[in-house]
DNA sequence: CGTGCGCTTGACCTGAGTCAATCCTGGTGG
DNA sequence: CCACCAGGATTGACTCAGGTCAAGCGCACG
C-alpha cells in the first residue's frame, strides 16, 4: 500500500526549474525563486518523508520553512474530543511553515509520501525582505491558499456532504494524477486516504464510501479500486459541487481543462433596492464619489 | 431598530491615532499607517454606511480599498440555491478589498452601520511596495484574519452548533461592546443580526434562538433582549467553545481579559510511534539534521 | 497463512434543519 | 395617543440526512 502510494506520488507532475532544490511549479505565478542562484545549495536540504509524519506545527521550533516538491501535506487541527479538521492541503511548489508560528493547535503532516525542501527561516525571511519578486510570488501563492481555505469554509458551511465530495473530486483532477481519456472524462488517482478526505470535507469515511458508490450507481464515475476512479461525468460533478469557473485557488497543474469549466449560473441573495446609500463624512469638504451601488 | 443599531455601533471602541482618516486600532500590531503623513488627506475619504449595503466584491471594480473605522463588515458567498456563508467579519482597523480581486462570488457588505475610510488602490499598493512598515502591519493583520478563517473552518467542521455559538459569544466579548461587571461576567451587545450569526456559524436562526435560550436555562447567560446578553459564565462558554488560550486571530479591542483565558487541555490524535522518519536526499552530501520528531 | 488496516456495508437513531405559526417591538400614520 | 404593520425573533411539530456503532471484507505485508 505504502509502496503503491509512493509510486502514485511519483506519478505526480514533477516540477522542474529551480536549480537550488528543484522545486518550482510549472505555472506562471508559482515560480518561487525567479533568481534561484541567490540561495546556495548548502542552505536547502531535501527530505523524503513517508505518509503521516509531522512536518511542522505547534510545538515545533519553527527554525525552517518547507517547500513541497512532490506529494501533499495536510494542515490540520484537532478538537478536544479528538475530531480532526484538515484545513488545507499543501500542493507541490507551495511553501509551508512561515505563517503558522506555532499558533493554534495547527500541525502540518504528510498526507502522502513527499519530498520536501527545507530552507532556513532566517534566510527565507531575508529573501522575502530583499526581493519584491519573491514577495510577489509568495503573495500570489498565499492568495491561492486563501482562496482554497475560503472555498472549504464555504463548502462545509453550505454544501451537503455529497456536494462537497463532488466538488472535491472535480477539483482533485487539477492537483492529483489525472489522465484524461479520449472518450471523455479520465482516470483520477486519489492520493490521500478516505479518512483524510472525510476530515477535509467535514464528514465521515462511511459517508465518503456511501456517496462514491452512489455516484457510481448514478453513472458519474466508476470505482476502479479504492484509490483509482474513472471519472465519467466531470461536468456533472462540477455542477453538483457548484464550482465556479473563476475559482482561482487551484491553478491547473499539468492538467489544463480541455474545455473551460462552465458552471450553472449563480444564485444570489435578494438584491437590495437602491435606497439611502453611503453618505460621505468629508473632512476635506469635497463632494465624494459614490463608488458602488 | 436601525437607529438603535447605529447607537450601538457608535458605542464600539472608537479607534484613534491615525491622523489621516482616524482609522487605527489601538492595538500594538494593528497600526496600519505608522507614518501616517505619507497619505494626504485628499486621498482618503470617509463614508457612513447603513447596514446591509454592498461595500465591495465580485462585480465591483476594485479601484479602492477600504478601512473599517467603526462597525463590522461581513465577507460572504452564496450557493446556487441561495444559502449564504459568511466567511469572516472585518473588524475596526482592518483593511478590506485588496486581496479579493473580484474572484469567487465574494461580496463584502456592512453587517452593522459602519464608518469606512476609502483609499485609492494604486496609492495603497504603492505604500505597500514602498514601506516595509506598512507591509509588516498588513502582514500581521492578514495573519489575524487568516487565523480567524482557520478557526471558523475548524469550528464549522468539528464543533456542534451549540459549541460554535458558545465560542462565538466568548469571542464576541473581544470585538463587540462588552461591559465587564464587578460581580463577574458582563453585558455583551450583539451588533449583528441572528441571520448573520447563523450564516457565519453555518447553522440556522432557529437553532441560534433555541441554543441561546437553552444556555439561559443552564445559567450561562441571561437574555436581556435580542441584542443584549448578560454573560454569566464566560469560562463555561470558553470551555464549551473549545477556545484555545493562544488564539491570536482576535486581539482584544479595548476589552482585555481580567484574567487570562484558560482552556481545558487539548485532545490530540494518537501520537505516532517513532518509526522511520525523514530520510535525506542530500545532494550536497552533508548529514542532514533531522529536525523534528 | 495469519494479522492488521483501510474500506465497505448495514442497522439504527438523533441532532438539527425545515416549515409554519406566533410573539414582540419599533415605526408609521391617522 | 392609539391602532396597525412589518420584520425579526421565538416556539412547536415534524422529518430525515448523515453520524455512530458494529460487522464484514479484502488486500498487503510479514
Amino acid at each position: 500500500m505504502v509502496g503503491d502510494k509512493a509510486k502514485v506520488a511519483s506519478d505526480c507532475p514533477q516540477p522542474t526549474g529551480c536549480t537550488v532544490c528543484s522545486v518550482v511549479a510549472d505555472r506562471a505565478d508559482g515560480c518561487l525563486w525567479p533568481d534561484a542562484t541567490a540561495i546556495s545549495e548548502a542552505s536547502a536540504r531535501r527530505f523524503s518523508v513517508p505518509s503521516d509524519r509531522v512536518v511542522t506545527g505547534e510545538g515545533v521550533q519553527p527554525a525552517a520553512v518547507w517547500i513541497v516538491q512532490s506529494g501533499l501535506l495536510r494542515v490540520q487541527r484537532y478538537s478536544f474530543d479528538g475530531r480532526r479538521q484538515i484545513l488545507s492541503l499543501v500542493l507541490p511548489g507551495e511553501v509551508v511553515g512561515y505563517d503558522l508560528q506555532g499558533r493554534d493547535g495547527l500541525v502540518v503532516e504528510s498526507a502522502t509520501p513527499c519530498t520536501l525542501c527545507q530552507i532556513d527561516r532566517r534566510l527565507f525571511e531575508k529573501r522575502m525582505e530583499d526581493s519584491s519578486d519573491v514577495r510577489r510570488a509568495m503573495y500570489l501563492q498565499q492568495l491561492n491558499q486563501l482562496d482554497r481555505l475560503r472555498w472549504l469554509t464555504w463548502a462545509i458551511g453550505v454544501l451537503t456532504p455529497e456536494e462537497r465530495l463532488c466538488a472535491f473530486l472535480a477539483l482533485a483532477t487539477r492537483f492529483m494524477p489525472f489522465e484524461a481519456l479520449p472518450e471523455g472524462g479520465g482516470v483520477l488517482t486519489i492520493q490521500i486516504s478516505r479518512a483524510d478526505i472525510a476530515d477535509l470535507l467535514g464528514t465521515t469515511v462511511e459517508s465518503i464510501s456511501r456517496i462514491t458508490h452512489r455516484l457510481q450507481d448514478e453513472g458519474c464515475l466508476e470505482i476502479h479500486n479504492p484509490e483509482r476512479f474513472r471519472i465519467v461525468d466531470l461536468q456533472r460533478l462540477i455542477e453538483m459541487g457548484q464550482i465556479e469557473p473563476t475559482f482561482a485557488g487551484l491553478p491547473f497543474q499539468g492538467n489544463p481543462p480541455s474545455k473551460p469549466l462552465v458552471s450553472a449560473g449563480r444564485g444570489r441573495g435578494k438584491a437590495k433596492p437602491g435606497e439611502p446609500e453611503m453618505t460621505a463624512i468629508n473632512a476635506s469638504g469635497r463632494t465624494p464619489k459614490i463608488v458602488l451601488q
